[in-house]
DNA sequence: TTATCATTTCAACTATATTTGAAATATGGA
DNA sequence: TCCATATTTCAAATATAGTTGAAATGATAA
């Protein structure tokens, strides 16, 4: 994850509606949401969410399949978990900060056996 | 954290000089900077960095304080923490989502004793 | 106090983002 | 084919964000 993409990421989400997509689509699931059905469940006109939709596509958090008429929107855990694998890296710069003088809740709550899984041993 | 307090961490966070600012105070640890050295360090005219730290600070994502003729911004990892748990929480929704068909990283990473349970938008 | 330094605020501007009805495109069924 | 449905693109508007020199504010020292 670059900077550039993080930032595209970050942008992407840091919108009401898009951010309310975009858990809508967490909580689908594999199976994904056909934009109408988003459309009617969060109360936005088709051209405004098809944009957001775009948006979201363009920084890669979902993506899109055709299915007959429906075009079926998933979300894209990798790109999440890319963007909180660089904003994690960027807290603790990669190592445990102890003594944390500023309470790092990333060393906290990650287990410290698992510190750096994201960026180890991954294709 | 609410969705309106994520959205402006987010927003925040997703403009190039404010995350180098934010990634620069990240590295300066609990010392901080004061914001001439962040101007002269990242080439930011100061009346621009003083708009961006505005910005950081509103989102509760730096702390100023006064030292002399100085003001030390540090970066505040408790608002950085609030929002990793919010895109967390919604990743997940507070379950490890096994049997995880998007390859969620948070369920991987994250210590399953650590995950919360669902917890809504409060004020 | 007066000078100087560090930073912020102001003001005017440029740039980018968002909204949405209407038109266009695409699919599947009658 | 023709029609109904699902979605996207277009266009033109409004809204919000970003930039920066100059002026103002605040702090310290001489």
């Amino acid at each position: 994850m670059t900077m550039k993409t993080a930032i595209a990421a970050l942008s992407a989400l840091a919108h009401e509606s898009r951010l309310t997509i975009f858990r809508a689509l967490i909580q689908a699931g594999a199976a994904g949401l056909p934009a109408g059905k988003i459309s009617k469940m969060l109360q936005i006109p088709p051209s405004s969410l098809s944009f957001h939709l775009k948006e979201l596509a363009h920084a890669d958090l979902v993506t899109a399949t055709q299915q007959g008429r429906f075009v079926i929107y998933v979300a894209n855990y990798p790109t999440m978990n890319g963007l909180l694998a660089y904003l994690t890296e960027n807290c603790c710069e990669g190592v445990p900060c102890t003594p944390d003088p500023l309470g790092c809740a990333a060393c906290d709550v990650i287990a410290p056996d698992t510190l750096n899984p994201l960026t180890e041993d991954r294709e």
